[in-house]
RNA sequence: CGGGGUGUAGCGCAGUCUGGUAGCGCACCUGCUUUGGGAGCAGGGGGCCGUCAGUUCGAAUCUGACCACCCCGACCA
């Protein structure tokens, strides 16, 4: 039997073409008419809407509210916090007209152009990310230290014209929420931007399966406009870093620079403290790369949108002695709270609908056709691998629940020992220069080096500094093997989307 | 913005060198037969050949300009 053109490039033959083939045959993505936007599919978009259900629990459980910030934000915001517009000026889009009209040419044909009466007097920021608008906002709505602190989060889309994309990993325009808290002190601030980064590492490995390291920022790569920015890091099968989530202590800057001041309980008057935080689409790339495989899609059960697919097996003239059982054992599993799809779809043959479910990423496959009918069971298939295997109808649901509980320890299992198996030391710049080349990962260094150093450092080998982990061993009396400087502190370097 | 590549049916491509009625595979529609891992046969529908301007009796094909997208770099969640 022939292959269709459905078939994926291996990972080993090409890593990117790999992605890109997951993506296309798991129906997640379609291209837009515009450079770099893409339209998320159900599919694709099912996977969002899961992680967001997960996040936006946990914001409201730690006492954070959800509200919405304008899309349009004055050009003269951005430049009131010099670090900011710095690192956002050049990925900015404007919109400059609020007007078409149209115009004939001399073929009669009819187009539109902006409409030069309808030019804006100040060009509005399609926003890259929200601080400015909203500490414009924080200003009118904080007086007295009992107005903090604000702890609001928003789910939005930003824009970035980034000069090179990537699906889900880097596009042009993308989903994400952004928390942005003010406080009265500086400790209160503090506190909140960890306990953000680790309810991003919880949701990371519990429900997305995918294993971080919570980390620190080096100042270059730090948010522009922060003081400290922590991140989670996780890694790609390939060994690529991709930074999944950030957290920032923004301390005074945002304050000051939007002139936020309130009177304390001591009735002095102090800049307020402030935090922002993200997640974004990107990690539904994160899911993607952690877990697929050369058949396709693999998506972790808490995340993917269709958790079981049922099908009658055998020709469709006998499904009418299994559809009824098809449909009690699939409202069953609604009612336990499974995701559940039956596929009865009669002009499609079975093997067809395998493969098909199998490229989607459905963890679960349950097949029932007469013979299973007998027996008194449904014929079950992991996406993850091994011989298919009966499940009795009898405790059906519990036994479904555990094997989904099942299958999301082992992806998470199986990306933790992956990750451990391609982190690596070194122990001289030269060994670090070519191993990072022949052996993509993450290399753990006794870091002494300054800003310069680190610039060398990606100059080289494009690898960077993606973070300095929470847990940190000793590394007193040692060496940096990259600077030869005396070590301050252990970091991991790596290749990064 | 540099370097490379590609624009022909929904998708993947041939045809372009050497100008002469628009092709193939998959998908789609109809019918029959099939059906526990990608069905077979027969019939059928679908095109401004990226855009504009040239050359020519005649252009997907030759010439020029432009546009778009993809890949590889520099920038980044």
């Amino acid at each position: 039997m022939a292959q269709q053109d459905s078939s994926i490039t291996t990972r080993a033959e090409n890593y990117s073409a790999w992605y890109n083939d997951v993506i296309a045959q798991g129906d997640l993505l379609d291209d837009a008419p515009v450079r770099g936007c893409k339209v998320l599919k159900p599919h694709g978009f099912g996977i969002w809407e899961n992680i967001q259900k997960f996040f936006d629990q946990r914001f409201k459980d730690t006492g954070h509210v959800n509200a919405y910030f304008p899309l349009f934000i004055p050009m003269s915001f951005l430049s009131k916090e010099a670090a900011h517009v710095e690192g956002f000026a050049m990925e900015c889009a404007l919109v400059t007209h609020h007007r078409l009209r149209t115009t004939k040419d001399e073929a009669g044909n009819v187009a539109v152009e902006p409409d030069p009466a309808s030019q804006l007097e100040e060009p509005l920021v399609v926003r890259p990310t929200s601080e400015t608008i909203i500490w414009h906002m924080y200003g009118r709505w904080i007086d007295s230290w009992r107005d903090l602190p604000i702890l609001i989060n928003q789910w939005a889309n930003v824009v970035r014209w980034e000069m090179r994309t990537r699906p889900f990993l880097r596009t042009a325009e993308f989903l994400w929420q952004e928390g942005h808290t003010a406080h009265a002190t500086e400790a209160e601030a503090v506190e909140e931007t960890l306990k953000m980064l680790d309810i991003y590492a919880e949701v990371a490995e519990t429900k997305l399966a995918v294993p971080v390291v919570k980390g620190r920022k080096s100042a270059r790569e730090r948010f522009a406009g922060a003081v400290e920015t922590y991140t989670i890091e996780a890694m790609m099968q390939n060994g690529w870093a991709l930074q999944a989530g950030t957290s920032h202590f923004l301390g005074q800057n945002f304050a000051k620079a939007f002139d936020v001041t309130f009177q304390t309980k001591e009735e002095t008057r102090d800049y307020v403290w402030a935090t922002s935080w993200g997640v974004s689409t990107r990690l539904v790339g994160a899911v993607i790369m952690t877990h697929s495989d050369d058949d396709g899609l693999v998506l972790p059960p808490e995340v993917a949108p269709i958790q079981v697919v049922l099908l009658p097996a055998g020709p469709p003239k006998v499904w009418g002695q299994v559809m009824p059982k098809i449909d009690e054992i699939a409202a069953g599993l609604k009612a336990a709270g499974i995701r559940v799809k039956v596929d009865d779809r009669d002009n499609v043959r079975s093997g067809a609908k395998f493969f098909e479910w199998e490229r989607k990423g459905v963890p679960l496959r349950l097949e029932i056709g007469p013979r299973d009918m007998e027996q008194g069971q449904a014929f079950a298939k992991r996406r993850t691998g091994g011989d298919k295997f009966g499940i009795a109808f009898d405790g059906i649901v519990e036994a479904v629940q555990a094997e989904l509980t099942t299958i999301q320890c082992e992806l998470f299992e199986r990306a933790r020992a992956q990750r451990e198996a391609c982190t690596y030391r070194v122990d001289s710049r030269a060994e670090f220069v070519e191993k990072i080349e022949t052996q993509p990962g993450f290399y753990l260094i006794p870091w002494g080096g300054d800003d310069a150093d680190e610039e060398a450092v990606r100059d080289e080998t494009r690898a960077t500094l993606r973070c300095f982990p929470m847990e940190q061993e000793p590394c007193d009396g040692l060496t940096c093997p990259l600077t030869g400087k005396p070590a301050q502190e252990w970091a991991i370097f790596a290749r990064a989307y």
